[in-house]
DNA sequence: ACCTCATGTAATGAGTTCATTACATATTAG
DNA sequence: CTAATATGTAATGAACTCATTACATGAGGT
């Protein structure tokens, strides 16, 4: 299962256009190398990089180094736990309809599979003024 | 069609465990107010109102006022408009294939239906060294 | 050995996020 | 009107993101 910092990670990783579409290409060209990738866009080869390194330490993409060459290949496991616990979680809002949905919250579900903390119903604290 | 900027947002968005689990309780709540939201976190009610501006700016809220309460309700739109999306240019991932797939970037359709500018295949700096 | 190529690391700086406290506004109840 | 309630704004600071340039490592070709 997979943990709510983990999900934040891939989230994190999606949220920028220029990720996404270098996701895209991966995809499209597996085992391409860094420099390819740098090569399609208008940024330093190191802040390629390191949009790399986001999505490889989210999971989405996983490389393999021969040589002096790094291998890039997509890896569509993080995507589809997303889709899994999003359709599963919101399946009434996926088919348009949004009837009466059972309430099964992240936080109860990685409660019993992942052993990770709940931030709902936390104690509060209270404002000062 | 969703801009490229609009689906960063909604993804940046839904990269916070505590932002999911707040609209996990606006969709369970509908029509609750921020206060009610807040009473359920350990952070500051002005912390809380931001998360909550930063759902609703991604479109993921819609909010009403009535009086000096602050309805809050979810907006499932975003949410199918990016699974539709990305069903379409993942579907053999989301069946857990993985065989050749035709390409179909999200610059190349955001080009066609919405007139937005591509990232891909952007004009190529290279390094100073 | 020497040079080049492909990748990686370090230091830096602008801009954004995320949290805080203190104060302000506006609505309802008495 | 006065007071409590519900939300909103302003100012601040720590931490992170995202881009840069300069330099380092390590493999391959001649």
């Amino acid at each position: 299962m997979m943990s709510p910092d983990t999900m934040d990670a891939v989230f994190q990783a999606l949220a920028s256009t220029t990720r996404r579409a270098m996701l895209d290409i991966v995809r499209n060209e597996p085992g391409c190398s860094v420099g390819a990738v740098a090569g399609r866009f208008d940024v330093s080869r190191i802040a390629v990089m390191r949009h790399l390194s986001v999505l490889e330490e989210a999971g989405l993409i996983i490389s393999d180094k021969r040589g002096r060459t790094r291998h890039l290949y997509m890896n569509a496991v993080p995507i589809q736990m997303i889709h899994d616990r999003w359709t599963s979680e919101y399946s009434a809002l996926w088919s348009g309809r949004m009837l009466d949905i059972k309430y099964l919250a992240e936080q109860r579900r990685a409660q019993e599979g992942d052993g990770a903390e709940t931030d709902d119903i936390a104690h509060k604290k209270g404002e000062p003024g």
